[in-house]
DNA sequence: TTGTAGGCGTTATCAC
DNA sequence: GTGATAACGCCTACAA
C-alpha cells in the first residue's frame, strides 16, 4: 500500500512537505504542490482512515443505530438523514445488532443517532461520561452530551382517539406496544388521558409488541367477543395490518364497518391497503434531518434545544361514522 | 481517553505487558493478568480501534453498499448479511452514496459487497487491484479479487412469461428497468427469448425504470390502447404496484380480469395488494448470508466459486386464465 | 519554503 | 515472564 512516504521519494522531498501538500496547506510552493499531486495521482495513492483518525481524533463518520433493518419503516428517516450529513462532508454507517456499538466506544464514528430500544439508558449515559455525543430518538436522557428529537408521541394519540370518538364511537380498544418502547409508552398514556376525558366509553387495552402477529392476536379477541361495532387504535401501523389480515381471513366483518381502524405511522402499506387505512403521519426523511443537524451542531460544541417532530391524522376510510346506537 | 499506557501506570507494569494480557497472551502470570485486568476494568479501559486498525491491517468490519435505502426490498437482504457476519465476530456497515466508497479505499472495512449500481464496473476493478475484496450482487466481473452471488433472472423471467402464456394470454407486455441495471438487462433478455419460442403473440416493451411512478405510467399507456385482455410482466413488484394503483384509480379494468399482472420479487405489499400478486420469489436472507459466507471466505484466503440463488413462481390471483380469444 | 522529529494507541520483536 | 523499543501512516510544531 502506498503511504505519503513513497510518494515523498519519488517527488523528492519529506514527507511533511507531501502531507501539508496534500493538505492544501499554502506553506509550499505551487510547483513543488503540484509535483507532488502529480506523484500522488501516479501512485494512486489514498490515505489511510485510520492513521489520519488516530491523529486528528475525527473520522467523519456519523452512526445511526437501529433495532433491526426489517420493514421499510426506516427508510425514509435514513435517506433524510444521509442527505443531511453527506451534505456537511460526513459519511453515514447504519448499525444494528449489540456487537456494532464498539463503534462508539472504540472511537470511530464521531457521533450516534439512536433509534434502538435495546440500547439501555445506562449504557447511553456512559458512552456520554466518556465524551460520546449522541442524539437519541426513542427515549428521554437528560445529559449535556445527549440531545432527543422525538415524535409527538402524546399528539398522535390523542387525534387518533378524538377522532374515533368524534365518529360516534364508544366500544373502543387499543393494542399496545412493546414494554421497553418509549413510544408506545407515552402513546398509550395519552390514550388513557384521552377516554378518561369522555365519560360513558367501553374500553379495553389489548396486549401488543408492534408486530404484525400481535395484530393478528388483537383482532382474534376483539372478533371473539364481537356484538357491537369496535373502534381499534393500533399503536403502529404494523398492527392494525395483522388487524386487517385476521379480520379478513377468519371472520365476516367489515374493516370501516363494524371494525374501525387507526394506526400510527403511515406506512407504505397502509396507502394502498383497502380500505385505506386512518393513521398518523410525520415526516420521516425531516425527523432525519433534524435529527443529524442536532448532532452534527453538538459535534460542533453548539449548544443545542431538544426538537420534537409534529404529527398529523390522515382519513382512510378504515373508520368511518358510528351508525345510530 | 484513556489508553494501555495509563494502564500500565496504575497497574505498575509495562505496557507491553498490558497488550499480552488483554490479548489473553498466556507469556503473563495469571496475578500479573488479574491486576492489569483489574486496572483496565477500573480506568473503563476501551482498546482504540483506529489504533489496532493501522497496526494489525483488520477491522473486522465488512460493508455492504446500496443505492439507497428506500423500500424494505433490502430488509431481509440485510439481515441475512448481518446474522452471517456476526456469527464469524465482523461487524456490519451499511453504506449508501458516493461519499462512503472511501470506506473501501481507505482500508476502513475488510471487504465489501455490492448492490449498487452506481459503483462502475472500472470502478470496483480498481478496488480490487489494489487488493480489495468483494463480491457484488448485481453484475458479472471477472476477477481474483472479486466474487459473484447473483439472482437466477433468467429463470424467473422465463417462469414469469411462461406461465402467462400457459394461461393462455397472447397480448402480452413487459415493463423494464433502469438502464444501468443487470438483472433488468437479464430478465428482459430473456423475456425476448420466451416470447420468441411461441408463435403468434403480440408483445410489446414499455419502459420503466424499477418505480412505482414508471410502473403507473406503463399502465396508463396499456389502458389507452387496451382492446381485449393484456398480459403485463413487470420486471419488479414496484412497478406492478404502480400499475395496480393506477388501473385501480383510473380506469374501470380489473386487475385479475383485463389486465394481468406479474412482479419480481415478492415484496411484502405484493402479498398484501388485493388481487394478490403474481410474482418470482427468491429468499433475501439466503442470499445475504451466501454473499457474506463467500466474501468471508475470501478474506480467509480460502477458493470461492460463483454462486446463483434461485427463484421461483409463486401464483396470486393478479393472474387468472385467459377467457376464449 | 522545506525538513526533522515527536506523537497518536496499538501490536510485535526483541532482549533481559 | 516482563520490559524497552520500533513500527503502522499520518499530522504538526518547530527548526533550518
Amino acid at each position: 500500500m502506498v503511504s505519503i512516504k513513497d510518494i515523498a521519494k519519488r517527488a523528492g522531498v519529506s514527507i511533511s512537505t507531501v502531507s501539508y501538500a496534500l493538505n492544501g496547506n499554502d506553506k509550499v510552493t505551487k510547483e513543488t504542490a503540484a509535483k507532488i499531486l502529480q506523484a500522488a495521482e501516479e501512485l494512486n495513492y489514498v490515505p489511510h482512515a485510520a492513521a489520519r483518525l488516530l491523529k486528528t481524533k475525527k473520522s467523519n463518520m456519523i452512526g445511526i443505530f437501529l433495532t433491526d433493518f426489517e420493514g421499510n419503516f426506516y427508510g425514509n428517516l435514513l435517506q433524510g438523514v444521509k442527505e443531511y450529513v453527506s451534505s456537511k462532508g460526513y459519511d453515514l454507517l447504519v448499525c444494528s445488532g449489540p456487537q456494532s456499538r464498539r463503534l462508539i466506544s472504540e472511537r470511530m464514528i464521531d457521533g450516534a443517532i439512536i433509534l434502538d430500544a435495546t440500547f439501555s439508558d445506562e449504557e447511553l449515559l456512559q458512552y456520554a461520561n466518556n465524551g460520546h455525543k449522541a442524539v437519541v430518538l426513542d427515549r428521554e436522557l437528560q445529559h449535556p452530551h445527549i440531545n432527543q428529537v422525538l415524535l409527538d408521541n402524546k399528539a398522535g394519540a390523542t387525534l387518533a382517539i378524538e377522532h374515533l370518538i368524534e365518529q360516534g364511537h364508544d366500544n373502543i380498544y387499543a393494542v399496545s406496544g412493546p414494554a421497553g418502547s418509549y413510544d408506545a409508552l407515552q402513546r398509550l398514556r395519552a390514550v388513557h388521558q384521552a377516554i378518561e376525558r369522555v365519560p360513558g366509553l367501553t374500553f379495553t387495552v389489548l396486549p401488543g409488541d408492534f408486530t404484525k402477529s400481535s395484530g393478528e392476536a388483537a383482532a382474534q379477541r376483539i372478533a371473539a367477543e364481537y356484538t357491537r361495532p369496535a373502534a381499534v387504535f393500533c399503536l403502529n401501523d404494523e398492527m392494525a395490518i395483522g388487524v386487517y389480515r385476521y379480520i379478513r381471513t377468519h371472520t365476516d366483518l367489515v374493516i370501516g364497518k363494524h371494525i374501525h381502524l387507526v394506526g400510527f405511522d403511515n406506512t407504505e402499506l397502509a396507502q394502498f391497503i383497502e380500505p385505506r387505512l386512518t393513521t398518523i403521519d410525520y415526516s420521516m426523511p425531516k425527523w432525519g434531518a433534524l435529527a443529524s443537524e442536532q448532532l452534527i451542531k453538538m459535534l460542533g460544541g453548539e449548544p443545542v434545544e431538544n426538537e420534537r417532530i409534529y404529527v398529523t391524522l390522515v382519513q382512510g376510510a378504515s373508520v368511518t361514522a358510528a351508525t345510530g346506537t
